[in-house]
DNA sequence: GGGGCGATGTTGACAGTGGTAACACCAGAG
DNA sequence: CTCTGGTGTTACCACTGTCAACATCGCCCC
């Protein structure tokens, strides 16, 4: 719908697109309904006929940072080139990772947003469309080639996505800002290897688990 | 100074508070500076004799949101009751994971702001007051109990401190939110047996970081 | 073709915000 | 006592999101 042009021609998506680039700009805060319209040539309240509120216009803002973030994991996938099953499946999970990271550094504003304004439902789509449907799928590929327990494999991909989003969000918006780009890639590294060791390394440790919360 | 009442009485003090609370029930982006002073009784701008503009006072909000941070990881952190060395350095890395978790999950607002509009430099102030210290700490530990290898000693910090963010993040104002206590629970236990789990087990897959190697 | 009608875009207004400037008060120093 | 500096107030500005009323344009149907 809204294909043929009317007026403006086309105007959601020119104001889509503008906030995108506004929000590319400015951040997630930076965003104002009046500012677009203003850049598209339009007035104020001729976006109240394609979005109810300015919300509206986050969420499709958002929606075109998930097709971008899951683009770049994509593309990070696609250069994943290896015969051995397991390590294959584990250059997978690697990658995945990377891939998420990189899109968070490269379009900072539009990665907050994705996260700050998310409405209610997770990412939960399809099995493979969104980021955490690639996780989940790289995960059970460890179980399938031996790599991962399958008594391991619940909670693995909360635990994958915790560390990856946590560094995303402490590089991007965090404490971690203002890390050098060669001292950000080492921690990385090595933050990619650790979780992959911790996959690999199978046994439980019953002590650690109980003895529950204070107060 | 500002200690003693002059016409108002500790007006800087009273607006912290205000503003806090503010926080506490609708968000880092529900603090305005107009409806703090409104909710003190006095008049608008009153503020602005005692705080520069309305980030100076939200940073006066991080300064007592990290204090309680630190407070809650420091509650988890006496609890750890434990002769072995190594049960109990990796006890209280543990304790550090879940207690800065139990504060984002209970002053979800406060939390947020802590990372939104934290200032330029990162935690590093003394090396134990605050939670980065806390955990470099504790994962020092670790190396000299001879539980963690020195050689994975660099990096760990932020891998730990990934992991922790990340999963707090996801379930306060991310895609994890609406999770049952109960499975949150139960995957932050995963999760943080998954970080100790990838401490301890040594060795490296040299084959994944750099490109080739068979296995 | 012409009338109408609904979708689209515009102007105007309102409440709320952060921020600046000019003024009013009040305590203590001299 | 006056004067001075810290404190709080009123008035104003630009900006935002949102609502209501009005104008315009394209298309459908008679």
């Amino acid at each position: 719908m809204t294909t043929t042009p009317y007026h403006h021609g086309n105007l959601r998506t020119a104001l889509v697109e503008a906030a995108v680039e506004t929000v590319r700009e400015r951040g997630p805060e930076g965003l104002a309904l009046r500012e677009v319209a203003r850049r598209v040539g339009v007035s104020h309240n001729a976006a109240y006929r394609h979005f109810a509120d300015r919300d509206a216009l986050v969420d499709a803002v958002a929606e075109r940072a998930m097709v971008e973030l899951v683009g770049a994991v994509h593309r990070r996938l696609d250069t994943v080139d290896e015969a051995d099953p397991v390590a294959r499946a584990r250059r997978r999970l690697v990658a995945i990772g990377a891939g998420y990271v990189e899109f968070a550094l490269a379009e900072p504003g539009l990665f907050r947003l994705l996260f700050t304004a998310y409405p209610d439902a997770p990412d939960a789509e399809g099995a493979g469309e969104d980021p955490y449907g690639m996780l989940n799928v790289a995960l059970d590929e460890l179980v399938d080639v031996g790599y991962l327990s399958p008594k391991d494999r619940p909670g693995a991909e909360v635990t994958c996505w915790s560390v990856v989003h946590g560094f995303a969000v402490l590089n991007v918006e965090g404490p971690l800002r203002g890390l050098e780009p060669s001292d950000r890639a080492a921690a990385l590294t090595s933050l990619l290897l650790s979780v992959d060791r911790g996959l690999g390394a199978s046994g439980t440790w019953p002590e650690l688990a109980p003895r529950g919360a204070p107060k």
